[in-house]
Order: structure tokens, then sequence, then C-alpha cells
DNA sequence: AGAAGGACCAGTGGTCCGTA
DNA sequence: AGAAGGACCAGTGGTCCGTA
């Protein structure tokens, strides 16, 4: 399942760890090789407004003890600490198996981060057995602050979220998600026109199981810990109704005979 | 389950609706029955601030519409409006099947809340169904809402989570719940005894299925849409560490021979 | 332009503590 | 004193929009 990993690597980004972690993780890819991203912790500056960066904060800490001076406005042009703000490359279209080259980074690897998510998951609730506390079956704010305390700082929630139901439609048929992958590929459609594709094939999916999104996701082990996307969940609502609206227009027209006379 | 709801009655309280809707839902206990709550508005005045009685909002507004003038002090002593700040009448440990006397309401009436609360949840749940939105599995801030909007302002949220054990213990094995009320009563024991005393049987209960007092609760149909409450998954968990200590002793001062020497 | 993610916001779970 | 519940608070789910 996830033998090609490798394939999935990103492309070196701002931060190394992530790439030399996927590197450790490559061969294996089961659970226990995260204990070695909890180990390493971050080592990048974590800056909060922009160019301010601050120290003492450390790595267990994790109050936002961010307010002292009283003065949050004008910080335009205050950016000459030497930090530019770094983000991951952005995604690109690629088939199954496919290495994105230069600074883009593949779908394996986009696919790749909901793994670890779910890695990240497992150890959190882990703690939480241990200490008898409440237990999340979700991918929750916890468990993207335990990601990124754990080095992840590859991994957000706006990112994560953005992107759940394209990883929905690969866990539920990988089939069609490749099919889907590799003709976007081919007519050069961008990461976005990709995502919205998507949907469609969910929301038929969907139809063929009674239209309940959340009962699909809930009966798959690895897309259960993911929120339904409220938009999915909207799309298989109002195609739900037209479906039932034409299911009852061909029954009245049935009814009445014929589709020569208005059925009213 | 619910043949003796007549019994759980709350004596007339300070709001008449609840009264009166208990004795019409009595005989049958089914769900439909509450629609007739749903259907009677509340006639109370809602005040916010002590004896600052507001008009103007309407019933389906649950908009928090409060902060007009801007003096949201010294209110000592203003309360001449003549509305007099009103609750419902304390609970006192009471037989089951035994209507309390006086200004009191009865440990049958305490239970009937939470079966009152499973039912405005599911109507919660089927509303959100038909709109094809998020539906909630739990009893949750939304269900709260709802049955104080539905005319149930004797339900609310603290008092509900203050005794969801007892309640559990009623679930889960309502002889113990009853021998326990029993003797408390015989005892004049006061409510909050009577409710710390139902931690203990509890524990025991996870005691003998593993500890795992989030799946006793969730394997319990009516139980399932309670949150566990802190306290009680608190104690499961020291009592089990306490258990796994005794049990760790046992089994060194046995392979150590006997308890006549230290085994380390 | 297309995309990544910091940061905000309304409403949540949880329960304290001013009230009766 | 014992108890009911308004109201607060830290941290949530959700995603916008200033950023690169």
């Amino acid at each position: 399942d996830t033998a090609n990993a490798i394939d999935a690597l990103s492309q070196e980004g701002l931060s190394e760890e992530p790439v030399q972690q996927e590197k450790e993780a490559g061969g294996s890819g089961g659970v226990g090789t995260w204990e070695v991203v909890v180990a390493g912790e971050r080592k990048k500056q974590q800056r909060r407004k922009k160019g301010k960066t601050r120290m003492g904060s450390a790595d267990d800490n994790m109050n936002d003890d961010d307010n002292e001076g009283g003065d949050e406005d004008d910080d335009k042009g205050s950016g000459e600490r030497g930090s530019e703000r770094q983000r991951e490359h952005p995604f690109i279209v690629t088939e199954p198996g496919e290495v994105a080259r230069g600074k883009k980074n593949g779908l394996d690897y986009l696919f790749h981060l909901y793994e670890q998510c779910r890695d990240f998951l497992i150890q959190v609730q882990n703690i939480a057995k241990e200490r008898g506390e409440k237990c999340p079956t979700k991918v929750t704010n916890q468990v993207f602050r335990y990601a990124k305390k754990a080095g992840a700082s590859y991994i957000n929630k706006p990112k994560m979220r953005h992107y759940v139901h394209c990883y929905a439609l690969h866990c539920l048929d990988e089939e069609a998600s490749n099919a889907l992958r590799r003709a976007f590929k081919e007519r050069g459609e961008n990461v976005g026109a990709w995502r919205q594709a998507c949907y469609k094939p969910l929301v038929a999916i969907a139809a063929r199981q009674g239209w309940d999104i959340d009962a699909i996701f809930n009966a798959h082990p690895r897309l259960a810990i993911w929120y339904v996307p409220t938009r999915l969940r909207q799309l298989c609502h109002s195609e739900r109704s037209n479906a039932a609206a034409a299911a009852a227009a061909a029954a009245s027209s049935c009814i009445s005979g014929g589709a020569d006379h208005l059925p009213f």
C-alpha cells in the first residue's frame, strides 16, 4: 500500500527535516518509524508576527505568550531579520508513482501526508489512553499541534482539509483516482482543476450507496479519521435532491400516462 | 421501560409547561409525543441580567442581541420588576416509583430528563439529515439550545452533565441503582451524597469490562449519546492503576517466594 | 494567475461560582 | 448548609484572505 513511499518524497523543501525523515521511513512505512520524528525536535525558528523572531519558547511549551508590548500594528516593513517566509512547494498533478520535478510536490506525496497524520493520530490516541484522557477518533487540532511539535512543520490544517476529498477518492476507488490523475496530467490541468474534478466521482459513489457520505467515510478505516468536508456533504445533498426530484417527475409522468401533457 | 413515567412527574414548578407536557406524554412515552412540546412555545420571560426583563427577542431568534446600552454593572438592587428568579425544585433521593412530596423533584424525574434529551437529540438529528448537514451523535450545545427553544426550559447543560453518571448506573445496572437509591433514602442522605455514591458501582462495572468506560458507554444505546464525565473517567483510570500496581506487587511477592522479605 | 497556511471567528465542551 | 444554572473560558472546527 505504501510500498512506493519513496516515490512520494517531497522535493527538498525549505525545512530539511521532513525530507530526511521521509527517507528514513521510506522502506518500512510502519507506525513505529515516526518515533524518529518525535525524537527530532524542530530546529527552525517559528515566527509569529512577520519577521519578529521570538526566542525562549521551549518546544514543549504550547503557551501562546506573545502579548507583551501591546502594539500589534504597523509591522509593515519590519521584516529585515533575514529569515524569509518559507512554504512547502506547491503540488502538481502527477501520475501514480511519478516524482515531481523542480520545486514541486507530487500527489503521492500529498496522499502520504494523510498517512502521516494518521500515524500522529495513533500516537496521540496511545498517549491519551495511557493517561486515561479523552481519546480523539478524528484528526483534530490537537493532532495537528502534536505533528508540529514532532517536527512535521509541513503538515497544517488548512492544507489537509483542502484536499481531504481527493484523498477520499484515492481510498475509496484507487482505480478511478489514478485514471483521473493521468487524464488531468495529460491535459496539463493545474492542481485546482484536478481537485475540483475529484468531487464528481465521489458523489457518484455516494449515489450508489444511499447518499450517506458519513457512513461511507466511517466504513473505511483510513478515511474514518477525517471529517467529511462541508462542500462534499453539500454536493451529495443537492445531488440527492436532484435525483429524487427527477425520480418523482418520472413517476408522475408514468402515472399520468406520458410526457405529452402537464402532470398537474 | 418508561412505563411509570407518571411517577417521574416534577412537582409543579415555576414553569407550568413541563408538568402539563409530562402528563400528556405520560402514558405512551413515544418519541412523537414531544412534538407537542415543540409546538407549545415558551411563555415565560427569559431574563438575562437579574431583574432586567427584556422583550422583543422572538422565539426563533437565537441571536444574543443584549448589548445595547453598554452599562452592565451595579444592577444590584434593581430587581423591582416583579419577576423573581425561578428555578426547578431541587432533587431529593427517592425510591423507584416514588413521587417526591413538597417542592422537590424525585430521581425518576431526573432520569426522565435524560430520556427527553434523547428525544430532542433525535429530532435534531432528523432535521440535520433532512438538510444534509452534520449530524450530531451526542447531546451537544445545539441540542440543549433546541430543547430550550422547544419550551423545555427546565433542561440545561450543567444539570444534565452533573448527573450523567447517575443516569449511567441506572442504564447499566438498574438493580444496583435501585438498591442504592433505597439505601440512601433510608439513611436520609441528601442528593449530593447519593450522587457521589454512584461512582463506585460504575467503576466496579468498568473493572469487570477491561476498564474501557468509553466502550461501556458506547455499547449502550441510551448512554452512547452522553459524553463520559471527566470525573468518572479519572476514577476509572486511577483505580485501574491501583489494581495494576496491586497485581504487580502480588506477582512480585509470588516470584520472590512469599511476603517475609522485601522483593528487591 | 494559482496555491500554501497564519490567523481569525463563531460556536463547543466543560464547569465555576455568584445566586436563591 | 445544599443545590440549580447563567455565564464564562480555553481550546475546536472551519476556512478566509493577506502572503509569496
